[in-house]
DNA sequence: TTCTGCTGTGCTACTGTGTTGCATCAGACT
DNA sequence: AGTCTGATGCAACACAGTAGCACAGCAGAA
């Protein structure tokens, strides 16, 4: 299982024609198998089974990544960015945030409609949609 | 005009029958005055002319005002919070977000509708919609 | 108006997230 | 294996937000 998300981010990283280091796929391995937005800090966590990274790196390559179309940046409710590994659809779903465990979870499944209308002069770019609540492992039964 | 927000922030103080403090008229005069939701950074500079408030202050008038219903708190797309007097509508509605020049508005007018079903076991609590975009002023003509 | 007690304020110091500069190391190609 | 470019690690920094504690100012009583 883990060979083959390690298998994966290698693959995605030399489709590229990018330099395949050590902390480019363990970073993106990470977010393959979390299959959910994490923090910074929870990639770090990830990451140190097998040796930690330094956190510069990690900022660097999570950028990196991202300019290269690999994974996505979503804001939380608590300030901090979450990265998630890019799936087939990327643009235009929801996510949720609980407000008692801290975890992200991408709402790919469901299509939002949001009906808006904007001021005149304004010119819209793009539509963050985040629900907050609590997910499943946190019900209180 | 000044005096009369100045007044207004006054009486909404009073009102509450809670102590009237110089920090919490004057912070929550600014925030009347702007009509838009202001980060930590624009409060402090809407207060510098007539004389500073210190920082931790600036934040617990602000949790405070928060705590009495007179303002509420968005997130923006810099990681850091705004802060805006509460109007006759606070809930649901969607903020937009100038990425030219960082300011914040409330889109108080538009009702948005979101349609969203969550997995099972997700108990959901609050929606925030943000738009990302450039406003009126900031346009290239 | 002055006194007094409560609580709001300011100062200092700290945490955590994210960034910058620079020297060193390692991946890819020959 | 050798070389070169660019990625990594380290140290230091920037900035938002928070905590503890002593002092000051607001509001009610004398």
């Amino acid at each position: 299982m883990t060979q083959s998300t390690q298998e994966r981010a290698r693959a995605a990283i030399i489709d590229l024609g990018e330099r395949v280091t050590e902390a480019r796929w363990r970073i993106l391995e990470v977010l393959f198998d979390a299959g959910r937005p994490l923090s910074h800090a929870e990639i770090g966590a990830g990451l140190a089974a097998g040796g930690a990274i330094d956190r510069v790196t990690l900022y660097r390559v999570l950028d990196w990544l991202i300019a290269k179309g690999l994974a996505h940046r979503v804001e939380g409710h608590d300030r901090t960015w979450r990265f998630s590994a890019v799936s087939n659809d990327t643009h235009g779903h929801a996510h949720f945030h609980c407000t008692h465990c801290g975890k992200m979870y991408c709402l790919t499944a469901i299509q939002p409609t949001v009906v808006l209308a904007l001021p005149r002069g304004f010119r819209f770019e793009e539509t963050d949609i985040s629900l907050r609540g609590t997910c499943a492992d946190c019900q209180p039964h």
